[in-house]
DNA sequence: TGACATACCAGACAAAAGTCTGGTACGGTG
DNA sequence: CACCGTACCAGACTTTTGTCTGGTATGTCA
């Protein structure tokens, strides 16, 4: 019936299904098929494996919803996103996603996997003349190891901090950027790394 | 049977539920079932159904794959993102995309349109003491007219530059926010206010 | 003109996946 | 102790979803 350009409505079940998978739903292929207004399954599914054979889309067959982004266009060409949680309270417990409460989550490119990294809303001025000021947010890589210089964020107590590592005569030290503030020795009992600060953002009024 | 302590089983399912939903590739249940090697997927299931009771996973009901994130944490997560340009070079003559030279996309998280944002990468320590160091990128409001107080990017001459506006006695000063530099009044010939800076972001290491 | 490709449709089958009924086992609690 | 709630299981039903067979219509190109 209806029958379209070739290639015009391939190109935009592309786009249709890219940004379904974006959004982190990826589609049926009835789902493509109500988009269009088809009225077989089977034009959705030719459009869909066209774009697969095109190396366009990849795909998990047989299973539901197994389209997906292509390996090509995910590994090489761009750094992936990665959605953070941003947590407004780090466990003293564990470092896992499950026993913090989650606030909202970030979009970071980094090639990272998703799991190894968290957000955090830097309170205090101890980081000022590192331009880390009250009200910034963190990314962080969890490690539990890292070098001299780097910025970390560390767990003291029961409160997550942010500070530079700095490895003083064989002693690792949490140094503030702001004369104000005194140096932590790492080697107490209750102090634990979290990880490394990768990235710092702020959002201005 | 294995009986595991209270809530304990949960927690770890919302972990891989969550895990599975920020990579965009939603679960089954029978997936969560044999990730916790269960033998009943009614087992997978009302873990499921009780994080969703609990308001910790959302759920599209009757479809496969239907688990999402809870609503609270999309709530924000709905702020629509647009790809924003990270201009290279801030071309003296117009202030539209076309004739500036894009190096990236930089996805940010706002309502504003996409056409009137763009991304800059600060050279120099002037606005040192304000937490913006050289090499950070600004997301930059495009605007003719800001607020004294505001941080904005201004065109002076041919080169762009990031400062924070000042109106002193009903004139219009750049401000930097480090004392080894000067303010520069706004009301030259060669000056024109681009925007307004919206974020800063650092990538460190 | 015929061979071929694209775009689409109808209808069905089969696998995947959501859901339900009815159980067992164990721990706490009045 | 009986009672309730949590954790789990067996097995089946139903819907959703992927897939297939066999078609029509239209355009291109030798």
């Amino acid at each position: 019936m209806g029958k379209t350009p070739a290639g015009q409505t391939r190109q935009q079940v592309l786009a249709f299904v890219r940004q379904r998978l974006l959004a982190g739903e990826p589609p049926t292929v009835r789902e493509v098929q109500h988009a269009f207004k088809f009225r077989s399954p089977q034009t959705a599914r030719e459009h869909l494996e066209g774009l697969v054979d095109a190396g366009m889309l990849g795909k998990e067959s047989g299973k539901s919803r197994g389209y997906r982004l292509p390996a090509t266009a995910r590994g090489r060409a761009s750094i992936p996103q990665v959605l953070v949680p941003l947590v407004g309270h780090v466990a003293a417990g564990s470092p896992s996603l499950a026993t913090e409460d989650v606030d909202e989550y970030i979009t970071v490119r980094s090639r990272t996997p998703a799991g190894s990294l968290f957000a955090l809303r830097v309170r205090g001025e101890s980081m000022r003349d590192a331009g880390i000021l009250s009200g910034d947010v963190v990314i962080v890589h969890r490690q539990a190891r890292a070098d001299s210089g780097d910025i970390v964020v560390a767990l003291i107590g029961d409160e997550a901090t942010v500070k530079r590592l700095r490895v003083h005569r064989g002693r690792a030290e949490l140094h503030p950027e702001n004369p104000d503030f005194q140096p932590i020795p790492l080697d107490r009992e209750d102090a634990r790394l979290l990880g490394r600060v990768i990235e710092v953002r702020r959002t201005l009024g």
